[in-house]
DNA sequence: TCTATTTATCAATAAGTGTTGAGATATTGA
DNA sequence: TCAATATCTCAACACTTATTGATAAATAGA
C-alpha cells in the first residue's frame, strides 16, 4: 500500500453511500452480496449504485463476480488491513501504550472469546 | 463515532497534504509539532496549512494548542482508534479469520517485539 | 510603542465529484 | 429470434473543494 492507494482508499470511503456500501460488505462476509441487494439497501438507483462500486473497486476495498446475471460484490478485506496499517505506521513513536488501545479495539471486533472461535 | 463523523474523517484523509499530516503527526506523538514546521514539511504555505489543519481539527482527527507565537499540532490517537472500529465493526461474518489479519498487523506496528506485552 | 515573527482569514479562481435519466450491454429461458 | 431481467455506460448539470495572494491578528522582545 502506498500513498496513492491510501489517499484512493479513503477517498472512497468518504462518501455516505459507499461507506455504506463497505460496511454492508464488511459485515456480509466473503459471500458478498448482488448489485441489486446492495442498490436497495442503500436506497440507489442501478445506475448510481455501479458509479459507487467502480469507484470502490478501482479503489482496490471491493471486488466482483460474475454470476448468471447477477454481479456479486464483496468486501476485499486485505486491502482495509492494509489502510490501517498504512495509516498507523511508526504510530508508537517511542511510546507503545500511544496505539495499542487501537489494536485492542480492532481485536476486540474480531474474537470476543479467545477461548473458543465459534461465534 | 457515528457514520456522520466517520464521513469526515475519511474526507479529511483523502486529500494528499492532509494524509501526510496526519501520518507526520502519528510518527511525531503526542508532543506534536508547529504549524511552521509542518508547513515546511509537506510544502504548503502558511494559508494552506491553516486551511488543511483547520479540516483536519474539524473532522477530530488532530487537535491544537498554543505555545507562545506558535500552533502546535498533534494526533488525535483515540480518534483514530474509534475510526478503525467504526469501519471493521462486525466483519467477521462468523468468519473470524477473515479479518484476524488486520490485528496482527495493527499489532505489528505497535510491537515489534513481544518480549513484554505489558507497556 | 514599534518591529519581526508566526499563524489565520478572506475572496476569487480553478478543479474535481455526485446525481440523473436515457440508452446500451449481457444473460436467461421460451 | 424475442422478451424479460440485471447491470453498466454516457453526458449534462449542479455542487463541493483546493489553491492562491493579500491582508489581518496575535505574540515576544526591545
Amino acid at each position: 500500500m502506498d500513498e496513492r492507494q491510501a489517499l484512493n482508499a479513503f477517498a472512497a470511503l468518504s462518501q455516505e453511500t459507499r461507506l455504506r456500501l463497505v460496511r454492508i460488505l464488511v459485515t456480509a462476509g466473503p459471500d458478498g452480496l448482488t448489485a441489486g441487494t446492495l442498490a436497495t439497501e442503500v436506497g440507489a438507483s442501478s445506475s448510481n449504485l455501479s458509479f459507487h462500486t467502480k469507484e470502490l473497486e478501482h479503489a482496490g476495498l471491493i471486488q466482483s463476480r460474475r454470476e448468471g446475471r447477477s454481479t456479486i460484490y464483496s468486501a476485499a478485506f486485505p486491502a482495509l488491513t492494509n489502510l490501517i496499517e498504512f495509516l498507523m505506521k511508526d504510530c508508537c513513536g517511542g511510546r507503545p501504550e500511544i496505539c495499542t488501545p487501537a489494536v485492542a479495539a480492532l481485536a476486540a471486533c474480531c474474537s470476543p472469546t479467545e477461548a473458543t472461535t465459534h461465534g
